[in-house]
DNA sequence: CTGTATCCCCAGAGATACTG
DNA sequence: CAGTATCTCTGGGGATACAG
């Protein structure tokens, strides 16, 4: 990273800030990035907290960014599988060294996560247990 | 990545959701991260939109994660330095695929960003201009 | 210069119930 | 199963003014 210009543009991050800063957004991908596809209800067990509301809404988010894939089956019972798109692989991709940092962070300053996970919500929001 | 596990721990995720998640701290980790040592009304500038009250409400949320450091001289007119710890430097190092992809992204989608950046706000609030 | 103190707004997110 | 429809609430974030 070269420190040259003083002036560095910053137009790229903010593209992707409304991205990256939507709070479940990372997870989805990263999610669906693990397997082929995946199913909506699938999506929601590994948030274990979210909404349908919540996840329809970023599902939605991200389709329209187009970074995921959704493939409807006209069955009964429907079917919905998600992937994502090769534009998503690629942030799920750029996200994998993120995701890294927070491993290594999260096992040198404390190890929670070796019971069930989740002890503590995922939300920003609440920063006071009580 | 190997698929193996069909649970994917996400816990290390959430822990940085509270971070990145935050509308403008990845953008101030890059931008301090740019320079060794920077000042607040420098980030502010870089910020462009910016208020004070939300940088210095993001610096405080940063250096409680220990992310950057804070250094403050006692001069008149008051002094202060912003820089990252290792800690943040990795982070910072982290997130440089994820603002190569975006650049890329960027670049693919349409080029805004060749006048004075900044066209539009960063915000993900307001989808609606108008 | 480097912030805090206020005030306000609204979008994100949760919960629940319900539909195709 | 895969979502929408509502409703509510919280707190992030903007703006401005002021303080040390």
């Amino acid at each position: 990273m070269e420190p040259h210009s003083d002036h560095l543009c910053l137009c790229p991050l903010e593209g992707i800030i409304n991205i990256i800063a939507r709070k479940w957004a990372v997870l989805v991908i990263s999610i669906i990035g693990h397997r082929e596809k995946i199913r909506f209800n699938e999506i929601m067990e590994r948030l274990d907290g979210i909404s349908p509301r919540t996840l329809s809404d970023i599902l939605k988010d991200l389709r329209q960014a187009n970074l995921i894939h959704r493939e409807s089956f006209s069955e009964i019972p429907p079917r919905v599988e998600y992937s994502l798109t090769e534009d998503g692989k690629k942030l799920c991709e750029a996200v994998q060294p993120l995701i890294r940092w927070a491993l290594e962070r999260d096992a040198t300053h404390s190890e929670r996560c070796r019971g069930n996970c989740h002890d503590e919500p995922v939300s920003r929001k609440r920063k006071l247990p009580e």
